[in-house]
DNA sequence: ACAATGATTGTTTGG
DNA sequence: CCAAACAATCATTGT
């Protein structure tokens, strides 16, 4: 069910797509990157993604949080915007 | 009002 | 530049 969408475009949402914000998972991997590739010094590009998401539930939900509190922050951000595109999109 | 959907976010490496 | 694997997201939409 809800098959993903490989990513990269494939359909037209809005007007201006105000683009939503990121997730957690995109905060861990900006620091985890940096470990899991330091851990694993030429390791594929596939096999980091598999590794890294391991660790990120390896974390615990505490040590999400600040990862999520960035989600967070990010969302405010994505409003934001989407305020901003509601309100030329309306003119 | 409620439910489901879709679209999106960022990273890794390599030709 | 783009591709998959990984996870979250969560706002928008339609009836």
């Amino acid at each position: 069910m809800a098959e993903r969408r490989s990513r990269t475009q494939k359909k037209k949402k809005d007007p201006n797509a105000p683009k939503r914000s990121l997730s957690a998972y995109m905060f861990f991997a900006n620091e985890t990157r940096d470990i899991v590739r330091a851990e694993n010094p030429g390791i594929a590009f596939g096999q980091v993604g598999k590794v890294l998401g391991e660790r990120w539930k390896a974390l615990s939900d505490d040590q999400k949080k600040p990862f999520e509190d960035k989600a967070e922050a990010d969302k405010k951000r994505y409003e934001l915007e989407k305020a901003e595109y509601l309100k030329t999109q309306q003119q």
